[in-house]
RNA sequence: GGAGAGUUGGCAGAGUGGUCGAAUGCGGCGGUCUUGAAAACCGUUGAGGCGCAAGUCUCCGGGGGUUCGAAUCCCUCACUCUCCGCCA
């Protein structure tokens, strides 16, 4: 959610910059101005009228006070007419403000100048790659491997649960486990604070990072109790710090989370869905900060250099993208994505975004922080994946393989997985 | 799952219908005193909305109701604690 206030003072920014990001309705911002403008003059008017039956009041309690009992009726019989149409006025209120809220909840966050105008995913900019794509022919897909050696089931996934809910067995499992030390070591030693956190949250939770209104379908639900299984770990964490006010010396925060995510992907069946490529249930580490306002952007460089650093040590290749403000998402001011390379596809696959999110986040979660002695300030969050695990297994599979079928262990993780081959 | 008790400002804790946004204590901030510090004393100290301002409104777990007036009464939901049961 956008500030009002800043809406209202730059309309022709913020219009611009939802065509770029592809959402082309100019409308949208004069409605929410106007609504604005009727919410801001009803609430004055209500709140005279109040003023008015507060006074009323308390001169009635006076009178009851000092035994005066007829002047005090008197007094009764006047407020009590006003009483319904300030009743009116705030169902009326109550209407318009929900309209103004949804409107706001409508606009979408503004891109950095730095980020690069763009309709579609041809208009993302490679921003930098590492190491160099094999394209030998005879590298298979790891699906194929994996397959061979029974490291990975998906037909008995289907029959416990259903599909895209695979059992990683044996030295599959054990390369995910190590991953995730290895993952969570890094980020201890980048300063991040080690968390665990729920796998489901509550509506209040999902509201906060924005996956309601509009997103509920991507989650898996529990009616019963009102829950929403976490499609990443992205939302607890940053809710973990909702409706706080935090004090200027705990800034930055960096936290580390691994946990499952699930995510319905309703409607993506397709060519990407083969292997691990696509899942309904996968793991993930994520990498969480909430920072001062001016520390945002380089921090968000920071966390990139921290996620490529974690493929370098892999070995595996990647490119990273900065996002064109047609492919970046409705929330984010500013996104890399990490794609690494599959040697057994012959493409690239996603397994980190890195996003900033300016106050956006925060201004829904009214998080906040104290600067200097009584302002309060909304603290800016980012986050991003280091990183998404079933792609990183493909990739390593796929990158590591011998010509005779088996998979090498990569050096840097030798620490944890003691042998040549895994 | 059953029975009971709670939910008030950063924390502790009063307040059961009428100047209560809220006593008091602790903590925080400022000051006096002191060579400095501590102690003591004095002052100050919740968040948010509307408004150029004066000012005004809202918020005592969430939502709804009763009333001229609600932290206080009623309904409802959530959560916490205690006891019992069950359990990794």
């Amino acid at each position: 959610m956008l500030d009002i206030t800043f809406i209202k003072e730059n309309p022709q920014l913020v219009i611009d910059s939802m065509n770029n990001k592809g959402e082309n309705n100019a409308q949208l911002v004069q409605q929410l101005i106007d609504k604005d403008e009727q919410w801001r003059q009803l609430v004055h008017k209500i709140d005279l009228l109040r003023a008015k039956s507060n006074k009323l009041a308390k001169q009635i309690g006076a009178l009851m006070a000092s035994g005066k009992k007829e002047e005090a009726q008197a007094i009764i019989q006047e407020t009590s007419k006003s009483k319904d149409e300030v009743k009116k006025l705030e169902d009326k209120l109550n209407v318009i403000a929900e309209e103004r809220t949804s409107l706001l909840l409508r606009i979408p966050n503004v891109a950095h100048p730095s980020v690069p105008i763009g309709h579609s995913e041809e208009d993302n900019q490679v921003y930098g790659t590492w190491g160099s794509p094999d394209t030998q022919s005879w590298l298979k897909p790891h699906w194929d491997i994996l397959e061979r050696c029974g490291w990975l089931d998906f037909e008995r996934g289907v029959k416990v649960t259903g599909g895209g809910f695979p059992f990683y067995i044996g030295p599959l499992a054990q390369l995910q486990r190590t991953l995730i030390h290895f993952f969570i070591d890094e980020a201890n030693k980048a300063g991040y604070i080690e968390m665990q956190a729920p796998y489901f949250i509550n509506e209040d939770s999902a509201r906060g990072t924005g996956q309601i209104p509009d997103k509920e379908d991507m989650m898996y639900e529990i009616p019963r109790d009102a829950f929403f299984a976490i499609p990443t770990a992205e939302v607890p964490v940053t809710n973990f710090h909702r409706d706080e006010i935090l004090s200027e010396e705990q800034l930055p925060i960096r936290y580390v989370c691994h946990t499952p995510c699930w995510r319905r992907e309703a409607g993506s069946y397709g060519k990407d869905v083969r292997g691990l490529n696509r899942l309904h249930q996968f793991d993930k580490v994520e990498l969480v900060h909430f920072v001062k306002p001016e520390e945002s952007y380089a921090t968000l460089e920071l966390l990139r250099v921290h996620v490529e650093s974690l493929l370098q040590k892999l070995g595996l290749a990647y490119q990273t993208l900065l996002m064109c403000t047609g492919d970046m998402g409705f929330t984010q001011t500013k996104k890399y994505d990490l794609e690494v390379w599959s040697p057994g596809q012959q493409r690239w696959l996603e397994v980190s975004s890195c996003s900033n999110f300016e106050a956006f986040q925060a201004r829904r979660m009214q998080l906040r922080y104290r600067k200097g002695e009584k302002e309060t300030e909304m603290v800016h969050t980012l986050n991003g994946s280091g990183l998404a695990l079933p792609r990183v297994l493909s990739a390593i599979v796929e990158t590591y393989q011998t010509e005779n079928g088996r998979v090498r262990v990569p050096d840097i993780l030798k620490k944890y997985i003691d042998r040549e081959y895994l």
